[in-house]
DNA sequence: ATATCCAAACTGGTTAACCAATTTACCAAA
DNA sequence: TTTGGTAAATTGGTTAACCAGTTTGGATAT
């Protein structure tokens, strides 16, 4: 287990210096949009690392758009400017892990716009989709069983209704580590249960009848329990009032 | 190019098909959260593919936070549930490539929360920060050079003030989509240019005075702007008026 | 002098062999 | 039966060889 984060560590610090590296290279040689970079093979006897890890390091620039790759021909830099990369390299390389309490501010803020967009573009497969994860929720609920999954589920589904394609991938890539931060199985009961429902159903409605600011109204409610929950006394297992 | 494209294509759609074939294999196998996935090789072989292929696909599922990988040991499935889990293929499946549109959208979103709490959070070195790149775009602006660039560099140095790892995240990863969309080299001129300025530089005064209400105001000014040039007519090489 | 063409070198992508660490299975000793 | 240790098998990660296009540079014909 300690290994296990040693060699994480060890492989980002890896990446990261190559990644810093490919950088220093631009900055020196002075190249701009639309340059070649050097093959991988030159760049990876150059670093003194292997080609896969150079290769690696390309690729997450490639992700955050930094750079792309033609098969066959090059890796080229992508249209933006050295100053912006530069500032861009330094953010990607002192980017840490998401606190708990920065991911559920973001979660709340991009779903209090997700739903109202939902709630106006919103079909008919959409809201079918809400409605079965709806379902599932309840089921759970009521039988006292944990149902973060089902719960989150429910959101991602209205996400996907919002027909905005970078919200729901933003959703996406936030989801699981809430859904982790989450996991130790917490239940509801009785009232608290029922009103929990409530409040889903509450949202749901507002889909349903195309209302977008009835919709927020009630995931902002929604929120303000979960906003108790994270930032009031010490985490509780079970919710009871 | 169109070969690129093809490529490109082929194998996302090899990616996809293998990020499907596990999602089967653990939905026929009933694998929870915890259990360990076959071995590479072992799948590579029973879908016919390189054991590349199936690395790439992991590391995909990987990101997403769906499966971890622990070295000499195995790739298991995260601690989310197998519904959950079902849904968010799904959805990563069927995500594609951001309309400009959704990025606007979600970028405005974004920055109208970051740039309060950028005025509440932000330190000195955040603001010298700020200023450096502020400094930098009012150069370039007032000599009528393209400065996309460094406009957008400003605004992510509000993001890396705001104090909000996830957020700053996201900043990232659809910052380039923006800059490359805008990079037709764009320049305003006269009044235009001093207006944008003297936006920008009530903005950074407002996160200097730590005043987060009038920030978010001067950062909506900024963006009606700039939702006008997006949704208004056709976009222009140079805005005048 | 210029345009055309072809082969050799170079490219990123792919595949297969290799490595070190971990897990597993088994056997001997208590 | 339980325990300890050891060696073989299995793992994800790494490296090096290979492939199919692309680019390039110069030889050749016009």
């Amino acid at each position: 287990m300690k290994l296990e984060i040693l060699t994480k560590n060890e492989n980002r610090e890896i990446e990261d210096e190559i990644i810093s590296k490919i950088r220093d290279l631009i900055n020196y040689k002075n190249l701009e949009p639309g340059d070649k970079l050097p093959a991988e093979r030159v760049l990876s006897e150059k670093f003194g690392v292997s080609r896969s890890s150079v290769r690696s390091a390309i690729q997450k620039l490639e992700f955050y758009g930094i750079l792309y790759s033609k098969p066959q021909s090059g890796t080229f830099i992508s249209n933006i400017g050295q100053i912006a990369m530069n500032g861009m390299i330094e953010d990607i390389l002192s980017l840490g892990e998401h606190d708990f309490k920065s991911l559920v501010e973001t979660r709340i803020l991009l779903e209090l716009k997700i739903v109202k967009m939902a709630a106006l573009r919103r079909t008919e497969e959409d809201l079918e989709r809400i409605r079965q994860a709806l379902s599932a929720y309840k089921v759970k609920m009521i039988n006292g069983e944990p149902c973060v999954e089902e719960d989150l589920l429910f959101h991602l589904a209205i996400a996907s209704a919002c027909k905005n394609t970078t919200m729901n991938t933003l959703m996406l890539l936030i989801t699981p580590e809430i859904i982790v931060a989450y996991q130790e199985d917490r239940v509801c009961e009785g009232d608290v249960a029922l009103a929990q429902i409530k409040q889903h159903e509450d949202i749901y409605m507002a889909i349903r009848d195309q209302d977008p600011q009835l919709a927020k109204e009630k995931m902002k409610l929604h929120f303000t329990k979960l906003y108790d929950y994270i930032y009031g006394e010490n985490r509780k297992k079970v919710i009871k009032g």
